[in-house]
DNA sequence: CCCTGATTCGC
DNA sequence: GCGAATCAGG
């Protein structure tokens, strides 16, 4: 997945409106929030208005680091990240904008806003997440635009391949 | 342990 | 430039 001009316009809006880098790569899709908070400082965004300067991390000593194992080195363990499992999560304290972009269910668990398409509106490429109960007036399909490869959006796909068990729990 | 952003540095 | 590994902290 490539940074193209539309990824990076929607994550300085995403950023600028207090989400997380976690929440901002579960959106985006294919990226990791580690992936997000190095973009994000390469765009130097990384202050995001706030007046109180960070801390001002302490540089890393600048000879041998020693214990980081190489990455590659060790294929026996090839977890992917849980990139997303943190969208699950209602983040109250969020800056009101971020609100505008999700929505609460439950109290708890946070969808990008959709376009509430009904069963009839669906195409090809329309998220097919369900939301809401199926014999209430309400049900509806997400159907924003979903990925090219699936029947899901970026967000949704990362809900519908993580295992449950990895979910956060919902109080 | 859950999470957050910050930094380094091999690629 | 990218992002995993790591760090420092809430």
């Amino acid at each position: 997945m490539n940074w193209t001009d539309e990824r990076v316009e929607l994550l300085r809006k995403l950023w600028a409106e207090g989400l997380s880098a976690s929440q901002i790569a579960a959106q985006l899709g294919g990226v990791s929030r580690n992936a997000v908070i190095g973009k994000v400082h390469r765009l130097k965004l990384s202050g995001r208005g706030r007046t109180t300067a960070a801390p001002a991390r302490q540089k890393k000593a600048s000879s041998a680091p020693a214990s980081r194992p190489a990455r590659a080195a060790s294929p026996a363990r090839a977890t992917a990240p849980t990139v997303g499992a943190t969208a699950l999560q209602v983040q109250f304290d969020a800056e009101p904008a971020a609100r505008q972009h999700l929505r609460a269910v439950d109290n708890n668990v946070v969808v990008p806003i959709s376009r509430r398409l009904d069963l009839t509106q669906l195409t090809e490429r329309t998220c097919k997440w369900p939301n809401g109960d199926p014999l209430s007036e309400d049900f509806h399909f997400c159907g924003n635009e979903a990925g090219e490869n699936g029947p899901y959006c970026a967000y949704h796909a990362r809900l519908a391949f993580q295992p449950a068990s990895e979910r956060r729990r919902v109080r």
